[in-house]
Formats: C-alpha cells, structure tokens, sequence
DNA sequence: TTGAAAGCGCTAACAT
DNA sequence: ATGTTAGCGCTTTCAA
C-alpha cells in the first residue's frame, strides 16, 4: 500500500542504499537529494519504522507504567517526559496499570514485546520484580515518586519525608500541637516516607506522638474523606491535619465542605499537590507542592542519557563502563494559603 | 540477544511454522505444546511484536493526539480508551500537541512513521487537514469532543449548545437575567458551540443579548480569572456567570477567591466537568458534567470495530462496503450544588 | 500437523 | 558517493 524505498529507488532511479542513506545523515549529492525530496513528495512516502526498528533493534519507542492516568501528578510528569522524549525522536507508549501490581506485570510483559527501548515507572510493586526481566536486557529503566528497595535502577523521587516534615514545622509555629495526618497504604514508599517524616517531626518538636491521630488509608479520595471523619471524631481536640497526598486533599476538604466545617476557623488544613486547585477553593489552602516539572524532566534526561549511551555502545563492541545508577531526590515545596490559623495567641 | 523463534525451532526441534501457529491460535499437537512451552520459560522468550508488525501490515498501536495531557479530561477519556484498547492487545502512543496546530500535524506524521493501526484525535484543528493524509491511508481516525467539519471521520461528541442551555434554564428558574459567559475563542468548534448555547437559550428564555456578558478568550486558567474580573467590572449588575470549560471554572474560582467574593451571595456560578472539584470547594459548585468514561468508551467501541473490519478484509480481498461514518452526540449532565442562588424572592 | 522457503521494509557491510 | 546484497524476526503460502 504505502510507498516504500523500493519505490524512491525506481523513482529516482537510484540505489537503494543512497535512499537509506540519505534518511540517516548520509552524504547524498545535492542533485540526487532533489530527486529523492520529489519522489518522496510524489508518492507520499512514510518512513516505515516498524522494520527500521526491527533491523535496528530500537523501537524508538518508550513505554511508561503508571499508576492511575487520571491523577494529575502522572499525567504532568508524563506530559513533560513525553514532550522531552519525543523531541528526541521517541514515541511514549502509556500503561495505566490501575495501581494493580498483576496488571503492572502484564503492562512491562506488553511493553516488551513491543521492545521498547526502555521503561518509565510509577511503581506499585516497591521490590520492582516487574522490572527485573526489562532490565536483565540491557535496557534502562528508571523510577519515578516511589523509592525503591532496589538499587539497580534510576530513580527520581521526592524527599516526602522533608515534605511532611516542612508542614508539620509550619503548623507547629502556628501553635498546632494536635495535628492529624492522614496517608495512603504504606505498601507505598511515599506514603510510608510522609509517615515516617510525621513522626519524625513530632520527635524533633518534642510533640507527643498518637496514633490515633494519623488515619491510614489509601490513595483514594474516598479515604480522605473517610479520613477526615473519622479524626474529626476520634480526635475532637485536633487542631490541624495535614493530607499525605493530593486526592487524600481533595476527599478531605470533601468532607470538610460535607459538614460544613470553618477551614481555618475550626481546623487547619495543609493539602499536597496541585498549585492551581489550591488557589481555586476557598480559603487558599496551604500545600506541599512536589515539583512535577522537574521530576519529569530529570527522568528524562536520564533516560536519554542511557538511550544515548545504548547507541553509542554497539559500534565499539566492547562493554563501555556503565554509568552509576542515579537517585535524584528532589524537594518540594511549601507554598503558603489562608487554610492555616495561627492560635499562638490563644494560649 | 534475546530469543526468537528460530531459538525455539531449533531448541524443541520444531519447524518455524510450528512454532508461529503455537501463537497464532494454530493446531499444534499437545506434546509439541509443551514443548515449545517449556523452551519459552528456559529462553525467556518474548514475542517480537516489531517483526510480527512488519509481516502483519499492522503494528497493534493506536495513537492518540490530544491538544493537552494535564487536562483532566484528556487524562479521563485517555484513561479509559488505553484499558479498552490493551484489553485487545493494542498500544497506545501519545503525543500532546500543546494545543499547537503545527505540533498536532508533526504528530500524526510521527504516528504514520510507527505505522499505528488508528489514531484518536482531540483535533486543535477542526478541519481536519492534519488527519487527511493518514485516512488516506485507509485506516481509522477518531476524532473526540470537537465537531469536525470534515464529516468523513467518526466523531464522538457532547452536545455543547445543550450543556449551556441547561445551565442558562437553571439560572433562570432561579431567578437570573443578567447572567455572564466566559468562553474560549472561537475557533474551536466546542467553544463555539457553547457560545451558541448561550445566545439560543436567551432567545427561548426572552432575555435580552448583551455582548458585554460574553467574555472570550482561551482554554486557560488565566483566562477564566482575566474573564471574571473583566465581567465583573464591566457588568457590576451581573448575578450569575456560567463557565465554558473546567480550566476557565478553575480560573474563575481562583478570581472570586482573590478578591474575596461570596459565592453564591454576590454572584452564581455553574462550572464545567470535575465532579470532584466541585465537590471540594465551597460552596458545593453546581456543575455541567461531561460524561467522560461513555465519550471514552464509545470512542473505544468505535474504533475497535473499525480495527476488526480491516482485519477481516484482506481474506476476502475485496473491500467490504464501509461501515458508515458514525457521528454521535452525547449529553452533558447538570450536577446541582449550593453556588446558584435562587434570587425570585428578593424581587 | 508440520517443515521449507519467500519476503515484509529497512540498514549496514562490502564492493565499486 | 552509490549500488548490491544479506539479513533483522516474523507470517504465510506451499508441500510433504
């Protein structure tokens, strides 16, 4: 159906190897560089990557494994890592995977009979076994959000440990002694780090810790809300939380809207996430904002230093030395809103 | 590298075609089954999609263009489409075109070199043209909530005069005359439609047109805030405003926040899509909600027909007659909530 | 049911 | 600088 570089060849009259040379950088004569631009024009000529890919052996294509499409952390870091990416020449294959680690297995087992050159992942499975045959390949894949206990991967994450930490200081400066925390399944490394880093500050600000003030969840928004109640009641002298994620934020001031409750008249409240959702509720509340941008630009430059590595590596044969694995942690930031009351002078 | 099938031939002693029709759904005698089995666990091995791709003419890969990743309802209808689709083992390539006409054309350029059986589009441009070149080709295009001009793609739309419509009949019940609009521009058919909305349901409502209600400008946040404050001061006498799409509902809460303006006291507000959002700021916002998992899953329905209609004609070798451009048009809902105030009693 | 062989569109030696 | 040719890993006739 489609015109191949059979076709140009007839067309033009030439080899079939001046053709392919001319789409990889060869050097062409001008005169025959026209001719091919014309027989292109003409025949509405596509390089075909597929078999370009199979001769190759890169696809050119990346794939990446996420949990949840629809929350925006993965759909902004993949929007930058696919722009980045595909300036590059790179096609992004998406797996949402349903935060189901089975359906994370199934997703790198089809990205790989696609023979991507490599994998971006969002993790489910913290011990990261779904990647373990990718990489046994030779191909790279590097991890985003989730540290992983094993080190044999790139990594891109954010210090949620500092994060939560950094809320916990603001709201004790505040006056807050009584904070609740209210955090997904700590099956998840970042939300097992945003606990960690409650307790942590607690031990540094010299608060008491009780558990019956952090409710553990899942990343849900229905756990926010769910959270939410359930420390309003259990704990009625609260008088801050903070969220350990952004749809745990949104389910939280769900409820909060629900009962009709006075932020920051009655609670204070520190949300995560999302710069623009923050200034649109009201009062603005204050949150811990990972940076999306960053994060996905570090992963890709990343992945396109390995890419770029991998393609090098061939013509020498011999093994060049592989480049360390990097653990990028990144922090995130505060950024203030009117969500927090100061009731210092209360005291 | 890794292993193909001449390793399995030559492992379990088979022939080629053996092996090809153990994945192929051929009759393969039990014992050469396990066989073959057996030396895919030893091997590792993994079926190379790529070459099947270049044999086959179809490479299992749809793309999806889409004017924006980190909007919402992008993410949404993606999210749904890609689980539709990998459930009948296809791929999907996205690429994000920044609302660029010239990046969406670059993109389904990209798509053809890859050879995708069909493409998704959420055209920038709503001629079309982009998409000419690859229907050309035979395959399918799908084209998603914006009306095409072109009627030669299937379409899956809401019916965006309707949505305003509604909003505007419920404001009125409520009392509202002088009820505002903010919009993106108007090259954009969904745009354009939700402004003909307005202006029809004004006319069947006998409210008088005031163009100085109408704010245009673009799908973004900044210009849902620009069309809020611009309203507000160019129509002090303005009780309500409708918003034209999610992100310019987002900017027109971060305006009504910044300067501390009650809602739904001064002014009524309905807001577009994002039952979640409207659920988390306060006051509870009433909402026109598109239906985003049915627009994914229709869109997904569709193509996956198409898809298996091109694979049933090459047997037959002569074209079956065309199955016919489907155009549909699906309803928004209206979600209430506590931001329109029933004004009738104060008259 | 299975094997042998041709070829999908391209790249990369190698030869010219 | 350009032409010739041998595969990349698979599917698919055609024979056996």
């Amino acid at each position: 159906m489609a015109a191949t570089m059979k076709d140009l060849a007839r067309e033009t009259g030439l080899g079939l190897a001046t053709i392919s040379s001319y789409f990889n950088g060869g050097n062409v004569r001008p005169k025959n560089r026209e001719k091919i631009e014309k027989a292109i024009e003409k025949l509405h000529f596509e390089l075909n990557e597929t078999a370009r890919g199979l001769k190759t052996n890169r696809s050119m294509m990346v794939g990446a494994v996420i949990p949840e499409l629809t929350s925006a952390f993965c759909a902004q870091v993949l929007s930058v890592i696919e722009d980045r990416l595909r300036s590059h020449g790179y096609g992004m294959l998406v797996c949402d995977c349903r935060s189901d680690r089975e359906r994370e297995k199934e997703a790198v087992e089809f990205l790989m009979r696609r023979r991507v050159d490599g994998i971006f992942s969002i993790p489910v499975d913290i011990k990261g076994t779904h990647l373990k045959q990718f990489v046994s390949s030779g191909k790279p894949a590097v991890i985003i959000d989730r540290e992983i206990d094993d080190p044999g991967f790139d990594s891109v994450c954010v210090d949620n440990r500092l994060a939560i930490e950094t809320g916990m200081r603001r709201l004790y400066e505040n006056g807050h002694r009584r904070i609740g925390l209210i955090v997904g399944e700590q099956t998840n490394n970042a939300s097992k780090q945003r606990r960690k880093g409650y307790l942590q500050a607690c031990a540094q600000l010299g608060i008491p810790v009780d558990e019956s003030l952090i409710y553990i969840g899942s990343e849900t928004v229905e756990c926010g809300a769910e959270g939410m109640r359930t420390l309003l009641t259990r704990c009625p002298d609260m008088t801050a939380v903070i969220a350990g994620s952004h749809v745990i934020t949104v389910g939280m001031l769900i409820e909060l809207n629900a009962q009709s409750i006075p932020v920051p008249e009655r609670i204070s409240v520190i949300g995560f996430d999302d710069p623009q959702f923050a200034q649109a509720v009201h009062p603005r509340m204050a949150i811990l904002n990972q940076p999306v941008r960053d994060i996905g630009e570090k992963a890709a430059e990343i992945m396109l230093a390995r890419l770029q590595a991998a393609r090098k590596k061939e013509p020498e044969g011999q093994e060049t030395q592989p480049l360390p694995y990097q653990h990028l942690w990144l922090k995130a930031s505060f950024i203030n809103g009117k969500s927090v009351k100061n009731i210092n002078e209360q005291d």
